[in-house]
DNA sequence: GCCGTTTTCGGCCCGACTGTTTTCAGTCG
C-alpha cells in the first residue's frame, strides 16, 4: 500500500467521522495527518519498517498503529467497523454543492438517502422539505447542485483556468471603481489543476463591482451574491469567487485569499504565538486588536519575522520554517530561461515548419531551440527514418546560416523501446546534438520493468535528457508506474538531466519532487514540448512548476547561455 | 486525535453567505 492510498483512507475515515457528528478537532486530525502523507517524498512503509512515522506532522500515537496495521496487512479494523454505520455512496452526495455532513446524515437517516440517483429522485417528488433545516430553496440547490456534478468534472488544466481569469480580470481593471486587483487561490499558488477561481479586489465601492463582476457575459449562473463576497458558475463549468475588500485591506486579503488553507493555518498559529492575531481584514497586535500596517504581502510575512515567501512556495510544505531561518530560495524566473528544448516541426507531428518555430523563439528573446521530433518507431507521430532526420539536419544548417540571434539545435525525442534500447542506432545518435528518451508505449509494465527499462535509457551515453518522466496527463490518464528514486539516483549518476514538462497537460516530472532533484544535484530543463508555434511560450508555465518545486536558477539546464549549453552537450 | 519555549490537559484559525429560522446552524473557503 503506497502513502496514496494511506492518505485516501485517512481521508476517509474523517469523512466518516465527520458524518457521525464526532467533534472536528478529532476528525480534522485526519485530515491533517493525510495530507502530510500525502505530501511525503519517501514511501510510507519506509516509514513503518523504520518506526519513523510519528515523525510526520500530525501522526501520533493512534494513527501511528492504524497505519501500521494498514500498511502490514492491508486492512484496517476500525475503518471495517466505521463503514458499518454509513455506505461508502454517501460520498458522491458530499460533492453536491451545498451539501456537508450534517445534511447527509440528516438525508440518510430520515429518508434513506444512500445516492445520487435516491436524492434526485426525492429533491423531485418535494420530500425533502418536511426534514427540519431543508426549505423549498435547498431542494432547488440540490437539484442544481447535481446537474453541475453531472456536467462537469470540477477540475480545469491550469492553462484554461489562467485563461477564464485573465478574461475577468481584464474586465474587471478597467471598472472605475477598481482600485486594485489580483488573482489569488491556487492559480496564484500555480497548482497544475484547478478546482475553482479566486479573485481579488479593493475598491470604495463593492456593490459596483459587485454588479458587474455577476453580470458577466461569461457567467451561467449565481450562486451567492453579499456585500464582500460573491461566487458565480462560468458558462465553462468553472466557479469563480470574488472577494471586494477596501484598499488598506489588500495585502492581508490577498495573503488569505491565496492560501493555501493549510498555509494559513499555520501563519495564523504563529501569528498567535507572537500575540498577533490574522485574518483577511489584517494583521492585529493583540489583546489591543491594534491594526498592524502593512502595504503589501512581504511586510506582513516581515511583521511575522519571515522573509518573504512568494505564493508558489505557499503549501505548508516547509516554506513557512525556511521564512524563519530566512532559508527561502531565490526561486527562479521566467527571464532566467535563454532557450529550449523538446519542440516539434512538420518532420513529425508538429504542425510548423522549423523555419517558423525558430522565429517565434527568437520573438520570445530566446537564444536557442532545442528541436526534437521523433524517431521511427513513433508510427502515431509520424517518427522519422534515418533519411529523414539526414534531410532534417541539411535543412537547421541552412536555416542556420540565414537567421541571426536564434541558434537551432539538432535532437531528437527518441522513444525508449519495450526493453530500455534506444529507436535510433549510435551513428544516428552520435551525431545529434541531444538525445531525449521518452517512453510512449507499454504504459502498463509493472513498477520494476518500467524502472528497468528506464534506467537503461538513462545509461546510453548519448541520453542528454528523460522527456516525461511518467507519461501522466493532468485529468486524463494516470503516469506509468516507476521508482523514482532509483530514477533519480541513475540519473544522477549518468549524469542525464530530468525533463519538466510545460505543456498544461503534463507538467511532469512532478513539482512535489524538485527538492529531491534539488538535493541530488540534478539539472532540470524546463520544456514545452512545443508541437505548434504557440506552444513555444508554455515554457513559462514550466517556470510557475519549478517555482512550486522550488528551483533556482542554478537548478535549471536551459538558463544557461548558448556557449555553456554547447559545451555541456 | 494531536500537541507543548505559556500547557502532559485543554486547547485546537477565522469569517462570509444562505436558508430556515426568530437567533443560528450548516456550508464553504
Amino acid at each position: 500500500m503506497d502513502k496514496k492510498q494511506v492518505a485516501e483512507i485517512l481521508e476517509e475515515i474523517g469523512t466518516l467521522l465527520e458524518l457521525k457528528g464526532e467533534i472536528s478537532f478529532k476528525f480534522q486530525a485526519y485530515f491533517r495527518a493525510a495530507r502530510s502523507i500525502d505530501a511525503l517524498t519517501d514511501e510510507i512503509d519506509v516509514y513503518v519498517k523504520e518506526g519513523r512515522l510519528r515523525e510526520i506532522p500530525g501522526v501520533g500515537e493512534g494513527l501511528a498503529e492504524k497505519i501500521t496495521e494498514l500498511v502490514t496487512t492491508g486492512k484496517l479494523k476500525y475503518l471495517e467497523e466505521l463503514k458499518k454505520s454509513f455506505p461508502e455512496s454517501l460520498f458522491q452526495l458530499l460533492q453536491i454543492q451545498g451539501l456537508g455532513p450534517k445534511k447527509v446524515k440528516v438525508l440518510y437517516e430520515k429518508l434513506k438517502i444512500k445516492s445520487v440517483a435516491d436524492l434526485e429522485k426525492a429533491a423531485r417528488a418535494g420530500t425533502l422539505s418536511n426534514l427540519d433545516g431543508f426549505g423549498e430553496k435547498t431542494s432547488e440547490n440540490i437539484l442544481k447542485g447535481i446537474e453541475h456534478l453531472k456536467k462537469h468534472s470540477g477540475y480545469s488544466l491550469y492553462s484554461n483556468a489562467l485563461a477564464e481569469a485573465e478574461k475577468i480580470i481584464t474586465h474587471l481593471s478597467k471598472h472605475p471603481k477598481t482600485i486594485r486587483i489580483s488573482i489569488a487561490g491556487s492559480l496564484r499558488r500555480h497548482k497544475e489543476i484547478i478546482r475553482d477561481l479566486d479573485i481579488l479586489v479593493s475598491s470604495k465601492n463593492p456593490e459596483a463591482i459587485m454588479e458587474t463582476f455577476t453580470t458577466l457575459d461569461s457567467v451561467e449562473t449565481v450562486t451567492a451574491k453579499g456585500e464582500t463576497k460573491s461566487s458565480v458558475l462560468l458558462k465553462s463549468g468553472i466557479q469563480v469567487d470574488l472577494r471586494v475588500v477596501t484598499d488598506t485591506e489588500f495585502p492581508y486579503a490577498l495573503h488569505h485569499f491565496t492560501g493555501s488553507k493549510e498555509h494559513n493555518t499555520a501563519m495564523r498559529a504563529r501569528a498567535k504565538q507572537m500575540e498577533m492575531k490574522m485574518n483577511e481584514y489584517g494583521l492585529f497586535k493583540e489583546p489591543s486588536d491594534k491594526l498592524i500596517p502593512c502595504k503589501d504581502e512581504e511586510e506582513i510575512f516581515e511583521k511575522l519575522d519571515l522573509s518573504y515567501i512568494p505564493p508558489e512556495l505557499r503549501e505548508n510544505m516547509g516554506e513557512i520554517e525556511a521564512g524563519a531561518r530566512r532559508a527561502v530560495p531565490l526561486l527562479i524566473e521566467e527571464k532566467d530561461i535563454r532557450g529550449v528544448f523538446h519542440t516539434h516541426s512538420l518532420y513529425s507531428d508538429g504542425a510548423a515548419t522549423i523555419e517558423d518555430m525558430a522565429k517565434e523563439a527568437q520573438r520570445l528573446g530566446l537564444k536557442y531551440i532545442g528541436l526534437s521530433d521523433h524517431s521511427r518507431s513513433a508510427a502515431y507521430a509520424h517518427g522519422m527514418e534515418p533519411e529523414r532526420i539526414k534531410k532534417q539536419w541539411k535543412e537547421i544548417d541552412e536555416i542556420n546560416k540565414r537567421l541571426k540571434g536564434i541558434r537551432i539545435l539538432k535532437g531528437s525525442e527518441v522513444d525508449i523501446l519495450g526493453d530500455g534500447s534506444l529507436d535510433y542506432d549510435n551513428a544516428i545518435l552520435a551525431e545529434l546534438d541531444f538525445v531525449i528518451v521518452s517512453v510512449h508505449s507499454r504504459f502498463t509494465m509493472s513498477e520494476t520493468e518500467m524502472t528497468k527499462r528506464i534506467i537503461k535509457a538513462i545509461q546510453n551515453k548519448y541520453t542528454t535528457m528523460l522527456g516525461h518522466m511518467t507519461g501522466r496527463l493532468l485529468l486524463g490518464r494516470e503516469g506509468y508506474h516507476i521508482n523514482h528514486k532509483e530514477i533519480f539516483q541513475a540519473a544522477k549518476d549518468y549524469g542525464v538531466i530530468i525533463e519538466l514538462n510545460a505543456n498544461p497537460h503534463r507538467f511532469d516530472v512532478d513539482w512535489r519532487y524538485g527538492r529531491d532533484l534539488k538535493e541530488l544535484e540534478i539539472k532540470v530543463s524546463i520544456n514545452p514540448d512545443a508541437h505548434k508555434v504557440d506552444g513555444i511560450a508554455d515554457y513559462r508555465f514550466g517556470v510557475g512548476i519549478a517555482r512550486k518545486g522550488w528551483l533556482e536558477k542554478k537548478d535549471v539546464f536551459n538558463t544557461m547561455g548558448l556557449e555553456q549549453i554547447m559545451k555541456f552537450l
